[in-house]
DNA sequence: GCACTGCCTTGACTCAGGTCAAGGACATGT
DNA sequence: ACATGTCCTTGACCTGAGTCAAGGCAGTGC
């Protein structure tokens, strides 16, 4: 399964020219801060280069070390980006909610390959957008770049966390703080999470196996920290769920 | 020793007010990729706002969470950029060598606050450079806006693949990729490798503790890998070394 | 109804790497 | 020469998290 070719081509599906213009998906991606501060025939322009592209629950965009000659805007759907060892082992990095782009770091990358693989956690639909045409807006539009210079920014920044918690917190502390990160609703010291990901995702994405993380779970749940209901969790005390190290 | 208050003032060095022009610290700051594409007023506007910060070893230049008004070149000497946990466990995400710039990402950061902690691993000499007057200067400019962005993308690629490191591969296996990367000299299936830096802080860039470093070490000796003399390693059989997962 | 498949949980066992404690090897100062 | 400090190594022991194997529990198809 970690196997597969490197097939650089568009899988299994057609590119459509583009959007229309003034239809929903045209307001939500002219509304990306990495658009949003285009003017409009500069925006047209790149729409007009744009193509859109599905993919099944499963189906692979890309895989880490493909050639990269565009970024990407997700409609809707979810996308993990992920690491694979030649082992087979897979680590999820991040999962791309829609409204989000992703991959755009690769426009500036000397190497341009992609540094991570990326496949649909459940059927998408997302819009290509070709690099060199979104470079060449972006040479004369320094608002563009200060905010694409900011959205890398904060990427890094979330790499470093990243490696914060994998350096210096346990499995248990990462996991309260994912958990932290996804609260719905709180009162006081209680609060309501909701898991939009599957078990084992969630385990990549905490570098523990799906095995750690149920256990890790039940703990929290024996120790009266939180009530389990398939994907929603209560937790009663948010302060004895807080990791101290 | 992780406590230290949060002291945003410079740390018991006078700035003196920039460098000559001409001299040879001017000509490798202009040098620098980040500085390179400016034009010759933009970059002198620039070094007229530089402060030149002397740092003896183990004095710390800033905190993590310090408010970030700046970024730094490095002149000589050896930072390292590290995280520290409330717990005092501390890891080292990169070590800083001399005609290099750090923090730069800052400027473009929402949140501007240092991510890591920056501190001298020898006596060092930098120059601090104020975000506010290269933003200006780089407003003007789409190449150096370019160039920053690749590095800054550079920096992103990197984190990903220590967050690969960190995930898929063992201790034994981020050593061996440590020492690729330190290779001076090299033929056939031998090469010299020179540890530039102290065990301890290898150590804590591979996020192991440096016992664990050690016996790795003295394995890949045992096992006729290699032959340790001080900082100077010699391995036999780069192919036996190579990491396989 | 029953089989099949995907996803999650549980228990028993293993092991990589951390912790703790005790030196060793140099360098520096007195 | 001797103390002191820093950095590194070694051994004995421990433990957090992984691995392996065996179910459980939907949901889907026949």
């Amino acid at each position: 399964m970690a196997e597969g070719g490197y097939d650089v081509s568009v899988q299994g599906v057609l590119d459509s020219p583009c959007m229309e213009k003034d239809s929903p998906q045209y307001d939500l991606v002219r509304e990306h801060y990495l658009f949003s501060g285009l003017d409009e025939p500069d925006f047209d322009g790149l729409v007009s280069h744009m193509s859109e592209e599905k993919l099944a629950k499963g189906e692979v965009l890309f895989h880490r070390g493909d050639e990269a000659g565009c970024f990407y805007f997700l409609e809707k759907g979810q996308v993990e980006l992920s690491l694979i060892s030649p082992g087979g082992q897979k680590k999820i990095v991040e999962v791309v909610s829609p409204n989000r782009t992703f991959a755009e770091a690769i426009v500036f990358m000397q190497e341009k390959r992609f540094p991570v693989t990326a496949e649909a956690l459940i059927d998408s639909v997302l819009y290509r957008i070709p690099n060199e045409f979104y470079l060449e807006v972006l040479y004369g539009n320094p608002d563009a770049c200060m905010r694409l210079l900011s959205d890398v920014c904060r990427h890094l920044h979330a790499r470093v966390r990243e490696i914060e918690r994998l350096t210096i917190q346990n499995a248990r502390s990462r996991l309260s703080s994912y958990l932290l990160d996804h609260i719905v609703d709180t009162n006081d010291d209680e609060a309501t999470i909701r898991l939009d990901l599957p078990r084992h995702v969630i385990a990549s994405r905490l570098s523990v196996t799906p095995e750690t993380l149920s256990r890790l779970l039940r703990n929290l749940s024996e120790e009266g920290i939180l009530t389990i209901e398939d994907r929603v969790i209560f937790v009663h005390s948010l302060a004895r769920l807080r990791p101290y190290d």
